[in-house]
RNA sequence: GGAGAAAUGGCAGAGUGGUCGAAUGCGGCAGUCUUGAAAACUGUUGAGGGUCACACCUCCGGGGGUUCGAAUCCCUCUUUCUCCGCCA
C-alpha cells in the first residue's frame, strides 16, 4: 500500500513510473487525494466538536461538584446537538477512509528505474546465465517419468488420497526432498540467516498484513470452521511476525530463513504446463525474509541473489536470472529477479526463485517501522525470496543428473541422502 | 471440552464514573558528583493524528453499548493463567 503522502508528493512522477505497469494511475491518484482531502477536513471539523463536548463535561463535572445541579441540567441539553454532530462526523470519516483504503488497496507498487517496460513475460530481460546445459543420452525422459521408473514419487497415489496436485514422494525420492531442506537451510544460516519454525495456518489480519486478503483469497485455502488460512508461503507467518513492530534500529537487519509446505489453490491454471512438479496445491519451500533500512535494501536484494546464485551454483544446475518487466512483476514488488533452471527433457525454463524487494509498500500495510538512535521513526523496506522452492529443483535435478545408469545425486547432496545415485 | 480469574505505558504494578493519558517502582535518556566508572541525587521519558509551531483529537486486549462525562458500568469476541477432563 503506498502512502498517501508519497502520492501527494510525486503524483506525476508515479504516474510516469506507473505506466511500464501499464497502470493509468492519473483518476485513481485523483480520487485518492480527493478522498484524503475530505477525510482530513472531516477529521479536523470531528475534532473541533468534539473538543467542544470534552469541555462542555468538565463544566457539567465542576458544577456538580459544586451543587449546582440545575445549571448542570441545563448545560445538558446542549450537548445533545454536539452529539448528533460528532456521530454524523464520524460516520463519515470512517466511511471516507474506509473509500480511500479501498482504493489505495487497488494501485500497484511504483516499480523501481531498472524495471523495464512490457507486458508478458516475454518482456523479462535476461541478466545473468550460468551453467552448462547437460547433453542428455538417447531416451532421456520427463521427470515425471523418470518418477515411475524409479518410483521415487507418486502422483496418482497423490490423487486417490487428496486430489490432483498433491504427490507422495517415497524411498530415495523422499529421502532426496528431506536432503534438499537441510542444505538449503543449512547452507542460508551458515549466510547469517536466522532459521524459524512457523505455523503454517494464518488468521485473517495476517492475511492482510501480507497482502493475500482481500484480493487473492481464493488462491488461499480457507478453513471456515476456524476463519484461519494455510499459507501459500512462508512469507506470509515470517513477515507478519513483525506486522504493528516498533524496531530498534540496531536489530537490522532482520534476516529469516525457514522452511514450510505452501498450499495454493491455483484455480483455473490447468493445462499442458503443469504435469508432474511443474505446479502442486502443496509443495516444500525454504524462504528468506529481509527487513532492512531503505538505505541498505537495494544491497541486500543483491545479496539474496548472490544467496540462490551461490546455491545453484554448488547443485550444478544450468540457470538463467530475469528481471521482470512491469507487466510481469507482482503487485507489491519494486523490483524482481526470477531464477529459472533449465528442465532438459522438458526443454524449458522453470521458475525455481524469486526474489523481490518491496520497499515500504508491504511495511506501510503492516505498519513495520524503526527507531533510529535520534528517534526518528520510519517505515522499513521488506524482502523476500525463495532458497528454494522444492519441486522445480527436484524436477531440474531428476532431469539433467539422468543417466543411463540411473540419476545422480549432485555432490554437495550426498552428505545429506547418504546415497549418490537413484537406481 | 467444563469451572473460575485476569488483560493498564519498554517491563512490573496502582487506579472501580468527573483536571486520569493514567500513581509508584524498575529500565531508558540527560545532568550533578567522580581522573573515569559504579553508587547516590536531580530532571526527563508512551503511541497515532493534527499544526510552521501551539492548540486540539484519539488510544488503558479487540468490537459494540449506557452516560453530559468511561481505564472504571453493561454486552460480546480474543488471548493468558489456575483447576478438572482428554491427549502426541
Amino acid at each position: 500500500m503506498l502512502q498517501v503522502a508519497n502520492i501527494r508528493a510525486n503524483k506525476e512522477a508515479y504516474i510516469e513510473a506507473l505506466k511500464k505497469r501499464n497502470f493509468d494511475a492519473a483518476g485513481i491518484f485523483s480520487e485518492v487525494l480527493e478522498l484524503d482531502e475530505t477525510r482530513r477536513s472531516t477529521q479536523a471539523e470531528l475534532d473541533d466538536t468534539l473538543a467542544e463536548s470534552n469541555r462542555i463535561s468538565k463544566e457539567i463535572g465542576l458544577m456538580f461538584k459544586n451543587g449546582e445541579h440545575q445549571k448542570a441540567n441545563l448545560l445538558k441539553e446542549k450537548t445533545a446537538g454536539l452529539k448528533d454532530k460528532s456521530k454524523t462526523l464520524s460516520e463519515k470519516l470512517n466511511e471516507t477512509s474506509e473509500a480511500l483504503t479501498k482504493h489505495l488497496y487497488n494501485i500497484p507498487n511504483i516499480p523501481n528505474d531498472l524495471v523495464p517496460a512490457g507486458v508478458t513475460e516475454d518482456d523479462n530481460v535476461e541478466v545473468f546465465k550460468e551453467g552448462e546445459i547437460p547433453v542428455l543420452a538417447e531416451g532421456s525422459l520427463p521427470h515425471w517419468e523418470l518418477a515411475k521408473k524409479y518410483d521415487i514419487i507418486d502422483f496418482e497415489l497423490g490423487n486417490k488420497i487428496t486430489g490432483a496436485g498433491f504427490p507422495v514422494y517415497k524411498g530415495k525420492g523422499a529421502r532426496l526432498q528431506r536432503a534438499l531442506i537441510s542444505y538449503f537451510l543449512d547452507k542460508n544460516t551458515a549466510a547469517g540467516y536466522t532459521e524459524y519454525q512457523m505455523p503454517l495456518l494464518v488468521n485473517e489480519a495476517s492475511g492482510y498484513g501480507t497482502g493475500q486478503l482481500p484480493d487473492k483469497e481464493g488462491q488461499m485455502y480457507h478453513v471456515t470452521e476456524d476463519n484461519l488460512y494455510l499459507i501459500p508461503t512462508a512469507e506470509v507467518p515470517v513477515t507478519n511476525m513483525f506486522r504493528d513492530e516498533m524496531l530498534s534500529e540496531d536489530v537490522l537487519p532482520v534476516a529469516c530463513t525457514g522452511y514450510t509446505p505452501c498450499f495454493r489453490r491455483e484455480a483455473g491454471s490447468y493445462g499442458a504446463h503443469v504435469r508432474g512438479l511443474n505446479r502442486l496445491h502443496q509443495f516444500d519451500k525454504v524462504e528468506l525474509v529481509r527487513i532492512e533500512k531503505p538505505e541498505n535494501s537495494y544491497a541486500a536484494l543483491d545479496g539474496m541473489v548472490e544467496q540462490v546464485k551461490d546455491i545453484l551454483r554448488d547443485l550444478k544446475l544450468p540457470y538463467r536470472i530475469l528481471r521482470l518487466c512491469g507487466g510481469d512483476l507482482g503487485f507489491t514488488s519494486a523490483l524482481t529477479y526470477d531464477f529459472e533452471v533449465f528442465s532438459t527433457a522438458q526443454d524449458r525454463w522453470l521458475e525455481i526463485s524469486s526474489v523481490s524487494n518491496f520497499e515500504t509498500f508491504q511495511a506501510n500495510r503492516l505498519k513495520l517501522r524503526y527507531k533510529s538512535a535520534d528517534g526518528n521513526k520510519q517505515l522499513a523496506h521488506t524482502l523476500n525470496g525463495s532458497a528454494l522452492a522444492l519441486p522445480r529443483v527436484l524436477a531440474g535435478i531428476l532431469e539433467n543428473y539422468q543417466t543411463p545408469a540411473g540419476i545422480k545425486i549432485p555432490e554437495v547432496l550426498v552428505p545429506y541422502t547418504g546415497f549418490d545415485m537413484i537406481d
